[in-house]
DNA sequence: TACGCAAACGATAACGATTATCAATTGTTT
DNA sequence: AAACAATTGATAATCGTTATCGTTTGCGTA
């Protein structure tokens, strides 16, 4: 949950972590990206385009910690690798196009709710929980 | 979707798939297992405790085939590895314990027809979906 | 039943994403 | 500015899975 208030450095601090040039290089990526979700090896390669000499290891890393202290929410796709998004403290789902990987979100309470209601029904103490639907978009469609 | 009255060797046969001792193994294996939802290495390590001469390479080939045709299905849970199950038939979604690994099963036709008017409103062609909630089960809670 | 041959097998190398290691560097506190 | 723990980046290692390839096998045909 970002406070939008807070500066990068300020939430890079926050989290209990030093402000570093890559911190704070990967953060402002995250925020200034067209491309809400970003995977590790992409955040890698903007870096490597903007001329920083940023080790890959250090972006897992980061992504990570970021991860951790609730910077960034990360998603298993069905694609092989972590994404990754700012969290902007509003839960909500994904529609995935499996032709051209275009990412849409949406939030439905009606369907948060009966999820909920399923979990209660099995005893079951709720976590997280993931719904992904996969398809086409609407400009993948013939 | 499986046609339950057709024998392992006729299921592989309608897969286009010839009747070979692992394919007839791997699927009485999944049939008779307790666990409904198991891994490739799982699936290996309970082939070796039979004194089962079958490759790795093999029930990872068995499996995908196997999910192709339409006998398994795969789910992707946030474990790190793929799980397989026998598909039958009927759709269903998943409650998964992150502390003891257990997985219960469900299925909700309001949370499906939801979903799918969320698709619709995105002009979205849904061919798959999957919802995976995490949590702590009835018995590994305090 | 034996033959022929594509299909399938199993050992193992290779792969892609991610994590661990470790010497050198850097941020923060004094 | 010194001191020192935290962090970095190059790279080795790991893990689940897939590709390779010489050998074996299922099965349609003679
Ligand atoms: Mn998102
Ligand atoms: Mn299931
Ligand atoms: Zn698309
Ligand atoms: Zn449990």
């Amino acid at each position: 949950m970002i406070d939008k208030t807070l500066s990068e450095r300020e939430q890079i601090r926050e989290a209990g972590l030093k402000v570093t040039h890559p911190r704070m290089r990967i953060l402002r990526l995250l925020e200034e990206s067209e491309q809400i979700h970003l995977s590790a090896e992409e955040v890698y390669r903007i870096l490597i385009e903007t001329n920083e000499e940023i080790g890959l290891a250090t972006v897992y890393r980061v992504l990570t910690q970021f991860e951790q202290s609730g910077i960034l929410k990360r998603h298993n796709f069905e694609t092989g690798h972590s994404v990754f998004e700012l969290d902007r403290g509003e839960h909500h789902d994904h529609l995935l196009c499996i032709k051209c990987g275009a990412v849409e979100e949406f939030h439905d309470e009606q369907i948060e709710s009966l999820q909920y209601k399923v979990s209660e029904a099995h005893n079951f103490k709720t976590i997280d929980h993931s719904l992904t639907i996969y398809g086409h978009c609407k400009s993948c469609q013939v």
